[in-house]
DNA sequence: GGTTAGCACTCTAAGAGATAGAGTGCTAAT
DNA sequence: ATTAGCACTCTATCTCTTAGAGTGCTAACC
């Protein structure tokens, strides 16, 4: 599979132009605008060569060629050098994370996810931290009045989750409180997504007489892990859509209510990751959703604590600026792990 | 401005078709379509009157009438009856709110919103209840680790809020908890926009050394002030789009903007609304926002409890299906109040 | 006087050529 | 191995034409 290097000039240059551009890029163009000290006859021949190879296609036969999904995968893994962000840019998403110490995490994610959005020009995607993954840290039990309470359960990744709640008419003020500090005590530390077995298990036999109370602090739990993925912030919608494949309305539209659909979103950034370290870029075809298969997504975990929680991405067209997209995306995360 | 039986029978025919078909009317589809027993001729006669008199106007010279935004306007004031729902509709609408009792308000105002968009295949968009105008219910501290506690606000709207603040060292358990029932009590009934300055004068008095912890819950309250009025929850965002008044991407892409900047959208859907009861509909350029200039929405406020606290609205092209809209809005509301 | 038939006129949307331009692949020369 | 030259192909754009829908006006009708 190895490419000579005046292939990989070659396939380099297509995609950067064809990146700018956005229209096929033709052998004189490359001759001129790269100077490679070839004509473009012999740019000609390694085009064709390369197209035969599968790595460029021709929209039609008497246009320039454009980068195929294995030309970009191949720009991507072997030949494409990550850009450096500029002073400026730097400056701008450390400041989001040092701005105000205590911020809720959910801010710093709408903020991060503006930010990246705007950077990229692209489409900017959040997978938020969920329950599931984090542990727990504590969980209150608020009187509202004689009949119902709020439950209010709070992860260590900063995450809460508040649920209404009917209370046992029986229950007193104290007897709340002791029950409290015992889950508290009972759950601490521990992995949400762990918690379900355990409490059945042992709570059931220890507190016999308040069944009925736990049962639905129990489907609390459960809802939250039900819910708990499709927490997806969107950055940046409009900016996808500047980008000249999607002169068509059929594939706006469709694009759009993907984005309604939080819970494939969800599904988009999670998948692919799973077991993964690092930056991956799915091109085109590579991502499981038909609605993105002439995008590409670059993405990639982050940690809030020490357990991973959640994926930040970004969304382009294939034919993506992808050493500044990474540059971007690997600053941003860099921030939020220091937290 | 007293218009004849005719023209008025004729402006609500033109309407209607055009309503339904997205095509200019012209005088023969009146006649066949809605037999009102007069010539094509004659109708002719009366829509050259209607467009002297601004209720239509015509495209170009040889095409048919399409209703003017005043004809709109006359036509939802004087001609429209509101449409019957269908038993199945409205039995889908009863039944987000009745299927369970104990819901979280967001929850509901996301069903609401779906069912709204894809029962009128609109855009529904509704002002969430902010904090605001809800009534203070409830105020608790919920210590996290030394030097943090998490602040739980909870309103009588079923809205809550959490922040996370740091509490003084020197605070104990039982002085915090006595803080707390202190605060409970002192802020019981209040309108949450009433604090404020209640706060600073009456608590400040009171509560010498613990001032640089109110300090903190202080400027919760004054932040959720801020923020409040931008929990914006869209549904049925593509529907809108497939409507043929959105061929142009432009317009797509204007709108999808405006979709994203909720605190335009909140005032969008409250300034209208001041002060005004029941159900108001703004067509086009009554609307404060260019993006929307050729949209038409159909809005009311809610309550829930005894004040007013959030807006419906269904956002369509002008050339809108009034009737129904109306109808559909009217029932979703009725089911909010009853709560 | 209100209503209607008839007809010339206008304007658009859609299709058919025609043309320019960009880029190729191939051949022959270097 | 590289390059110049050239015929060829395909698209995008423009113009021209045409069909069709709908009007406004005039003259006839009840």
């Amino acid at each position: 599979m190895g490419l000579s290097t005046r292939k990989m000039e070659i396939l380099s240059a297509v995609v950067k132009d064809y990146v700018k551009t956005a229209q096929p890029v033709g052998s004189r163009t490359i001759a001129r605008r790269y100077k490679m000290g070839f004509s473009p006859a012999t740019i000609r021949n390694e085009m064709a060569d390369l197209e035969e190879m599968n790595y460029l296609l021709q929209p039609h036969t008497s246009a320039g060629r454009i980068p195929s999904q294995k030309g970009y995968r191949y720009y991507v893994d072997e030949l494409m050098q990550e850009e450096r962000l500029a002073e400026e840019d730097k400056r701008l998403i450390c400041r989001i994370f040092s701005y105000e110490k205590i911020q809720e995490v959910e801010t710093l994610i709408r903020q991060a996810s503006q930010l990246m959005s705007s950077l990229t020009n692209y489409t900017s995607l959040i997978l938020g931290p969920g329950l599931k993954k984090s542990a727990f840290k504590k969980l209150q039990i608020m009187p509202i009045d004689r009949q119902r309470g709020l439950l209010v359960l709070l992860a260590d990744t900063g995450v809460m989750k508040n649920k209404l709640i009917n209370l046992p008419q029986a229950l007193s003020q104290s007897e709340l409180a002791r029950l409290v500090s015992y889950l508290n005590q009972r759950l601490e530390g521990l992995t949400i997504d762990k918690i379900t077995a355990q409490l059945i298990r042992e709570l059931r036999r220890d507190l016999y007489h308040h069944i009925n109370f736990l049962e639905t602090t129990f489907t609390l739990l459960e809802e939250s892990l039900a819910e708990d993925e499709s927490r997806v912030f969107l950055g940046g919608i409009t900016n996808i859509f500047n980008q000249p494949e999607f002169g068509n309305i059929e594939k706006i539209k469709s694009l759009i209510s993907l984005f309604e659909q939080h819970s494939l979103l969800a599904n988009l950034l999670t998948r692919p990751l799973a077991g993964i370290e690092g930056i991956i870029i799915k091109i085109g075809r590579e991502n499981i959703l038909e609605e993105v298969q002439e995008c590409s997504l670059v993405m990639t975990t982050y940690c809030l604590g020490k357990e991973v929680v959640g994926t930040i991405g970004i969304l382009g067209p294939t034919r993506m600026e992808y050493p500044r997209v990474v540059a971007v995306l690997r600053q941003v995360v860099d921030q939020f792990e220091k937290l």
